[in-house]
DNA sequence: TTGATTTCCTAATCTTATTAGGCAAAAACA
DNA sequence: TGTTTTTGCCTAATAAGATTAGGAAATCAA
C-alpha cells in the first residue's frame, strides 16, 4: 500500500525532523520509530537513506557544528581580543540553550575514520584557536586556553541545559560573570606566560 | 531450575556490579541484562531489589554524589583559599577519571520529589560553597562562583573522558593551568566584588 | 510444623533497531 | 513507444532490552 501523497524523503528533511525531535524531546527521544513517523513512512524506509540511527545522530553532530561554527565565525568578525572571546562564548551558550537536542548530539568524538565529522570538529576548534590567538599566548599555552575556553563553554551550557542551574540567582548574571572571569583568568595567564 | 550457588543478591551488590558495568562499558553500556549476567541471576529477578534500569542509575547517581563529597570534604580538610580549591578540583577530575561511568550517572538531575537524591545533590553544593567562602564573595557572587566552579570541573572532566582532549599537549598541564586560571579569576572576581 | 515472606524462575509482552524480500512509481533507455 | 532499471516505500520477521505475570523453592516467624 502507497503512502498518502507527501514530500519525499531526503536527507534534508531527515536531518530537519531530526533536529526537531532531538530539540524537543531530548537527543534520547530521537528515535528511528519517531523519526519515520514525524516523516510519515515507516520504520524500515528510512534505512533507504541512512544507515541506522547512529548515521542519524552523526548527522545531527555534523549539522550541529557546522552552524555553531557558522555562527560563532560570524559573531567574532570584526572583533578581537576580549570582545571576541566574549561574542564567542554567548552564541555558543545561546546555540546549545536553542538547540539543546542537536548540542548534544555535538558531544561525542567522532571515531578516528570518520573524516566528515572530525574535520566538523577540527573547524570550531580552529574558530576558537583563532579567537585566542590574539591573547599572545606562546605555543602550549594555546591549548591550553583552548581547552579552558571549551571546558567552560560546555561545563555551562551542559549544566544549564541539564536543568542543574535552580537557585533563583540569574544564570544570564552567571554566564556573565563566569565569561567576566575567564577574559581576567586570560589577561593574568597571558602575562604569566610572557611577562613583561 | 535453581541458580548455582551464589552469594545472596542485594543492593549492595547491584552498586558493585553496577558501577564496575557503568565504569567499563559506559553509563549506556548498563543494562538490566548484563547486570543480572554479572549478578548470576535472570534479568526479571533484579526487579525483586529495584524498581528498572531507571533506579539502577539512580542508585548510581546517589552512590557517586556521596563519594565525591566525602572525597572533597577529605581533601579540603585543614585548607582554605586556593588550597582547597585547587584540591577539590583535583579531586573532582581524579573521581571522573577513575570512575567515568558512576561519574556520568551523577549529572543528570534528580526529579522533585527525590528527596534522597536531591540532598546528595545539594551536600555537594554545599561543600563547594563552604570552600568558595573563603574568598570572601558577598551574595550572589557566591553563587556565580559556585556555579563556575562547577561548571569548568564538570566541563573539563567531561571532555576528558569523552575522549575529545586528542591533542598532544598534555592533559594534566592543561588542567593545572585551568585550575591557576581559575584561582586568578576568582582572586580578581572578589576584588571586583567588594574593593578595597 | 505451618504459614508468610523472600528470592528467584519461566513465559510472555512491548518497544526499538534492524534485515530480508517484494511491489509500484519514476526514470532511463531502446 | 514499450521495456528495463532504479528508487522509495512497504510488510514480515528477527533480535535485544525492559518489564509484567505468575509460580515454585528456600527462608523466616510463630
Amino acid at each position: 500500500m502507497r503512502q498518502a501523497a507527501s514530500v519525499k524523503v531526503d536527507l534534508g528533511r531527515i536531518r530537519q525532523e531530526a533536529s526537531g525531535l532531538a530539540n524537543r524531546f531530548g537527543i534520547d527521544g530521537l528515535s528511528m520509530n519517531a523519526l519515520a513517523e514525524a516523516l510519515n513512512i515507516r520504520p524500515p524506509s528510512l534505512y533507504a537513506h541512512v544507515s541506522g540511527i547512529g548515521e542519524v545522530k552523526r548527522l545531527l553532530a555534523i549539522q550541529g557544528l557546522e552552524e555553531l561554527d557558522r555562527t560563532a565565525t560570524r559573531v567574532t568578525i570584526g572583533k578581537s581580543g576580549r570582545d571576541a572571546v566574549r561574542a564567542l562564548l554567548v552564541a555558543y551558550r545561546a546555540f546549545a540553550g536553542k538547540n539543546p537536542g542537536v548540542y548534544a548530539a555535538t558531544i561525542p568524538t567522532p571515531p578516528r575514520d570518520d573524516k566528515e565529522w572530525q574535520t566538523a570538529v577540527d573547524r570550531i576548534n580552529e574558530t576558537c584557536r583563532a579567537v585566542l590567538q590574539s591573547y599572545g599566548f606562546s605555543g602550549q599555552d594555546i591549548i591550553h586556553a583552548l581547552r579552558g575556553l571549551r571546558s567552560l563553554a560546555h561545563g555551562f551550557a551542559s549544566l544549564e541545559t541539564a536543568g542543574a542551574l535552580k537557585n533563583p540567582v540569574s544564570r544570564d548574571e552567571s554566564f556573565t560573570w563566569l565569561v567576566d572571569a575567564f577574559l581576567a583568568a586570560l589577561d593574568t595567564m597571558a602575562l604569566r606566560s610572557k611577562p613583561g
